[in-house]
DNA sequence: CTTGGCACTCGACCGGGGTGAGTGCTACGG
DNA sequence: CCGTAGCACTCACCCCGGTCGAGTGCCAAG
């Protein structure tokens, strides 16, 4: 058994993840001394087989069937072998296409962008949109509903909005709910949401020392508002259903847990957590997400930015015998689009 | 054949539907006869088992398997065999204990709603969100992002926001626009929604008459701003994977179907949408929903409502056989309750 | 009209033989 | 020493026939 990889094992590995990937039946020798006319007999790529599947790289179902890639095979193919397919200019300009009629707002945009991955990769798209602390402060505003109830309104530069109604137990006059927001708005204008926070909660110590209570109470309304959101409602899923036309998935168990897992959202949220504070292309095969209920599938990931560092990722999670080379650069394209458009906002 | 159906058929029916919802198999003459302790033979059901497979209630998988009840069958039971099981105290306390940590703005009343329908149901709870239409003008307001880029949000007297980024092409100055917003919320305040479109229609065509280009393209972007959404977007559906666990859908085609219904969303809205315009509970059993994709299932829905009529509705989908009895109250009280939040919202 | 009896039907389950793809091993030749 | 050809072996898969049993339909008796 040869323990270093050469040439020909490297070639021989990189026919079989490929041929799997395309025909999702375990690969057999004959058919890779064939199709690769790469003049070996069938026997001498058994004998190659063998030291692969020793080394980890592949695995037999069975006896009598042929070789599949492990994990370890993928990410092998994956960081070594594996030549991407840049897309064609007719399909970059179909990604672009998607966000024209998109208005731009943060969340139409990353909206249009899992349609695009999904429909794309024909897997299943998501997209984790950036938490409020990486926000920009642009605009306030309360609007009393009924007495004691207000709704604040937050507005962040890019055009995100964000809004939830506060119960402030006594009646607050609208006079000085709009004395507080001319002031919040020019005071506040473009600066980082955590800076906010500090000032606002400086300057509710200032309104206690002065017993000015109103204000106090409209600050803490502010800063209410300003509150981190359930994590889990930034993740959007679409596409779904494409995974299921895969064969790997005519198992009803694995479809069931695998739509727990998206309806659950948790788990995706730490995978693209995880690949937010990385940077660029990320993979995930099969058992490395350490998420044993996504089991077979593989999570390939990007992250958008703007100017101001990485907001957020985005990607596309299928089963692990995905077409690599196709995906890559679909996600990746993606999130430079993304990226971009979120870019000019800022302007 | 008898034609009528007398009591004992009747007796009959109920058992074999409830059997059935309760096992998931085909039930047989001899099992309704010892279970039910009706005083009657095997074979004397057996007979009236035939005449009611006859008449269209009942339909036989195979030769010599039980009988299932058919849609119509399903239909009979519920119009006139059901006994609806009230909730208890305690159930009714959980539901209501489900939306003590809203903050009653409508849309986290609906999805707090749309998790404790599939929660209590264990199928998968869907809600649609009223339509922009039926809502009052409370609020609009302008935020100028970017030159030729502006914010409209508005919002309702029941607290939703609706929010657009709209290219204005040129470049609306801040004075025209805080005066018009101030202008708006003065004159259209506890408007509907459709009186309110009206004027600036009206005001518009004065504005044009008054060649007062600046007000006439804040106008209009007003009228953009309370344009209605996507009706699919504003369909909530959670619980999905509920369904995955009913023996009917170990069939992967027909899981396959119902997702991409789920993830199509279309067919939901048409038939919240009828169920919207009836009132009250409505259920629709199997192909009476004339999607053929979704056979198999039922859906039961409620109208919720404030004192100015109807708005919106929600229920639950899961399989034909499904424990009417029990479903029914759970839809009904949570529509109770929703509608009750959104009252207080109106004072 | 009800009931017991009885033959019949038909899917589910089981076991066995055949088939074929693919392997591992071994012996041979450059 | 490496590549190749040959060969026996393994094992999933398919098809077949037989058995089993639940449930039916029908009939004749009460």
């Amino acid at each position: 058994m040869t323990i270093s990889m050469n040439e020909r094992s490297r070639k021989i590995l990189e026919a079989i993840v490929e041929d799997y990937i395309a025909s999702a039946e375990p690969v057999g020798s004959k058919s890779v001394s064939c199709r690769h006319q790469m003049g070996l007999s069938p026997a001498t790529v058994r004998n190659v087989m063998a030291d692969l599947e020793g080394m980890g790289y592949l695995a037999s179902p069975h006896a009598s069937a042929g070789r599949i890639p492990t994990d370890k095979g993928y990410r092998f193919y994956v960081d070594t072998l594996l030549q991407l397919r840049p897309l064609k200019a007719e399909e970059r300009e179909r990604i672009e296409r998607q966000y024209a009629s998109s208005d731009r707002r943060i969340d139409e945009v990353l909206r249009e962008a899992v349609k695009s991955l999904s429909r794309l990769s024909r897997y299943a798209g998501i997209v984790m949109a950036p938490r409020i602390e990486a926000t920009v402060f642009r605009h306030i505003d309360f609007v009393p509903l009924a007495p004691g109830r207000v709704l604040v309104i937050f507005v962040s530069r890019s055009g995100e909005v964000q809004n939830k109604i506060i119960e402030t137990g006594i009646n607050l006059p609208a006079a000085t709910l709009e004395q507080m927001t001319n002031y919040l708005n020019r005071v506040m204008n473009g600066l980082p949401l955590d800076t906010v926070r500090e000032k606002i909660a400086v300057e509710m110590a200032q309104a206690k020392m002065e017993h000015d209570d109103l204000q106090q109470r409209v600050l803490a309304l502010s800063g209410q508002a300003l509150a981190g959101e359930d994590e889990n409602a930034r993740v959007y899923i679409e596409g779904t259903s494409n995974i299921l036309d895969q064969p790997e998935f005519a198992d009803v168990e694995r479809m069931r847990q695998l739509y727990r897992v998206f309806e659950q959202k948790s788990q995706l949220v730490d995978l693209l957590d995880r690949s937010r504070r990385a940077h660029g292309i990320q993979i995930f095969i099969g058992n490395e997400t350490s998420h044993s209920a996504i089991a077979g599938c593989s999570l390939v990931t990007a992250t958008y930015e703007t100017r101001e560092g990485t907001i957020g990722s985005l990607g596309v999670i299928g089963p692990s015998r995905m077409p690599y080379g196709q995906v890559i650069p679909i996600v990746d394209y993606t999130a430079r689009i993304v990226s971009q458009l979120l870019e000019e906002e800022y302007q």
